[in-house]
DNA sequence: TTGTTACCCATCAAATCCCATGGTAACGCT
DNA sequence: AGCGTTACCATGGGATTTGATGGGTAACAA
């Protein structure tokens, strides 16, 4: 089968109720990896952001569970499993496409009103749009975008 | 055909008659794995918690004994098959979703007022919070969670 | 009897659904 | 190219449903 990919970008807002509409390419490309009308979200592991894949992301997890303990139980097995399943959160969107975010996934990626997305082929990012530009630094390419899209919200 | 998993995580109260609510997304895995309204709960060998499974787990645990022990009887053997099937506990949840926890429950775990779910794939963990963030640090990325839904309850 | 377990019902807040609006990009006709 | 029409998408608000939790009581067992 052709593989699908994230691709572009978009600067959505988050609403009283917690609510971010999923950038409408993104859940295409995710109904075509996956057939299903949920993301599996959870905080990035290098960077202060969120990470977005669909669902089959929870069966490659468990993949390289079993690559690389086998059955071999362990302190540090239990670890990357916990952190795998349970850091990670399946979020369904509605007809409109809307997720809720989590006081969690608010917390641990700074996002408030504005959420910025922007994709990596097998998975991707969701920023707080300043806290990017401190990050990757206001001249890098994703950067300048993020400014561009702010300064056209007025 | 898929493979459903625990994910997600979530900070519940124990209340007068050290009853539970399980997460109402583990009740939806868990019926989807074993078609059951109960879990399999008994304390965790490495860590000072509670571990949950769908009622599967016995006849995996049956396996495991076959394939270990392949028929011989031994001391070791006799433990193996003693700490599996003894020390877990079929609590089934009635129509709200919630199990009961019984007296061994609590004191091997420490929990006592709130417990603190956290999933990992094939099983979940059940925490004291506080014991959490002791054992696995508070800037851990578990600990960091449940403190910020400790903080959230006032 | 005394404490536990199994139902039942009540409540509050959070999540979900449904409908509505405004903006904009795509399209096609002249 | 210019113009208007259409379609889709992001977003807001209200109403409904679901989930977590507390409390009462009858059935049961020690």
């Amino acid at each position: 089968m052709t593989a699908f990919f994230f691709h572009g970008y978009a600067l959505n807002a988050v609403d009283a109720k917690n609510r971010l509409s999923v950038p409408s390419g993104y859940r295409d490309t995710n109904e075509k990896r996956s057939g299903e009308k949920q993301l599996i979200v959870g905080p990035a592991e290098r960077a202060p952001c969120l990470v977005g894949y669909d669902v089959l992301r929870f069966e490659r997890l468990q993949a390289q569970l079993n690559e690389r303990f086998a059955g071999n139980y362990s302190d540090e097995r239990d670890d990357f499993a916990r952190d795998a399943f349970g850091l990670n959160e399946s979020l369904p969107y509605d007809e409109t496409g809307r997720i809720i975010l989590s006081p969690s996934l608010k917390f641990t990626s700074g996002i408030d009103k504005l959420a910025f997305f922007i994709a990596a082929g097998d998975y991707f990012e969701i920023w707080h749009p300043q806290r990017l530009i401190e990050h990757k630094g206001a001249t890098s390419p994703a950067g300048r975008i993020v400014q561009q899209l702010l300064d056209a919200r007025k």
